[in-house]
DNA sequence: AGCTTACTTTTGAAAGC
DNA sequence: GCTTTAAAAAGTAAGCT
């Protein structure tokens, strides 16, 4: 059940990215055309459209632009784009075949298979690029350079990755966490 | 000239008048709380330095008073928590929170997360309980802390949990309500705490 | 007591207040 | 800074039976 490989916990939560599919968009009669449409301009200025296959939330915009969250992998991301294009060409709307889309976010978890002591991460790291204030959250947090991505380490040894770019950035963040754990002996 | 002097005087009574302000703010809510002298001191020092680096740029001046006075409870070991604070200040804990931590940052405070330890002599007094189940309470947490049982809990539900069994331990049982009720926690976190540290640290509680 | 729901933290884009 | 989306981690909280 439990492979314990660190290196093989890594597991994609969601992603989020952004789409131009065209120069404008009548929100109000896209959303009283689509079913699973919410608008609510006063609330926020974008139309919710939440599609169930690829579980993903999109979020379109007077201006064409899209914001896609929710998806587990970036083959379910394409997909959902792809959707979402459809439903707009089935409302006359012209949509480019494959409309370029760029990743902004994707959120990982991990385990590094063993618990873990916080406040000796703490002390180790002397508080540099660290946050742990266990009376308002229970991670630690700890914002790595390169790559540029933030973790949150919990006393479980599971954590958490995000702002990463591509996957490999989690990979690469818990390969120098292991690391800098193992060199400062708190692992 | 003339104007460059009016216009520094114009500057420098707004300054003071900005720092009288703090000033009584500190003092305002350090007497809500009943902080010690040396804690509003304390408190002043890291107000004055958060202003002589031009930290108060975009910010509250209460809020960065909340914040300092924060700081410097937790640096001399008489922490508050930040809805503690919040309650005597008009600025929200969010906000306190965040200014902290961006002071904490600016200034080099590297304060490490509050002790539980620290919270036991306010939580004990405030439940007239003797130096005696205090000490067993700081024993217990001071073990709790080497077989890693504070990571990621709060402290002062850690620290309620201990003063709770060393209550029963010393014979001078409080309830987990009076416990919660001066910790500031819910029973059920002192309950999800104790059973953890009494199983963990093979401690024989006997209702 | 226990279950459910929900909030804390982090990340990123979108348009506008 | 806020609003909205989604998602995980673990602790704490609140409401209901």
């Amino acid at each position: 059940m439990n492979e314990h490989r660190p290196e093989e916990s890594l597991k994609i939560e969601n992603i989020v990215a952004s789409a131009k599919v065209t120069d404008s968009l009548d929100l109000p009669s896209l959303a009283s055309r689509l079913k699973d449409a919410e608008y609510n301009k006063k609330r926020f200025p974008g139309v919710v459209l939440r599609m169930q296959d690829p579980k993903i939330a999109a979020l379109v915009f007077g201006s064409g632009k899209v914001v896609l969250t929710g998806a587990k992998s970036i083959d379910s991301l394409s997909r959902g784009l792809q959707i979402l294009a459809d439903q707009l060409r089935a409302l006359g709307i012209d949509i480019p075949e494959n409309p370029e889309y760029k990743i902004q976010n994707i959120v990982t978890s991990a385990d590094l298979g063993t618990p873990i002591n916080l406040n000796k991460i703490a002390v180790g790291f002397n508080l540099d690029k660290i946050e742990y204030e266990p009376e308002q959250f229970p991670g630690l947090v700890y914002r790595l350079d390169d790559p540029k991505v933030v973790v949150l380490l919990f006393g479980s040894g599971k954590l958490i990755i995000t702002g990463g770019k591509v996957p490999e950035d989690a990979q690469r963040a818990v390969q120098r966490i292991l690391s800098e754990l193992s060199s400062l002996g708190l692992i | 000239r003339l104007r460059k002097w009016q216009r520094r005087i114009r500057v420098s009574n707004a300054t003071e008048r900005n720092l009288a302000f703090a000033l009584s703010e500190l003092d305002r809510m350090a007497s809500a709380l009943g902080l010690p002298r040396n804690v509003r001191e304390t408190a002043a020092v890291v107000y004055r330095d958060a202003v002589d680096k031009n930290l108060i740029r975009g910010r509250s001046i209460e809020g960065v008073a909340a914040a300092a006075l924060y700081a410097a409870c937790r640096q001399c070991s008489v922490p508050r928590t930040l809805d503690e604070i919040a309650e005597v200040s008009r600025v929200s804990r969010k906000e306190i929170g965040r200014t902290y931590r961006f002071i904490s940052r600016e200034l080099g405070l590297k304060l490490l997360p509050t002790s539980p330890i620290d919270y036991v002599p306010r939580f004990c007094s405030g439940l007239n309980l003797k130096g005696e189940v205090q000490s067993r309470a700081v024993e217990i947490l001071r073990q709790a802390g080497e077989r890693e049982l504070t990571s990621g809990r709060g402290p002062t539900g850690v620290a309620a949990a201990a003063i709770y069994i060393s209550s029963i331990l010393g014979g001078e049982r409080r309830t987990q309500r009076e416990v919660a009720e001066v910790a500031g926690v819910t029973e059920v976190t002192i309950r999800n705490r104790y059973k953890e540290l009494a199983e963990k640290l093979d401690i024989e509680i006997i209702l």
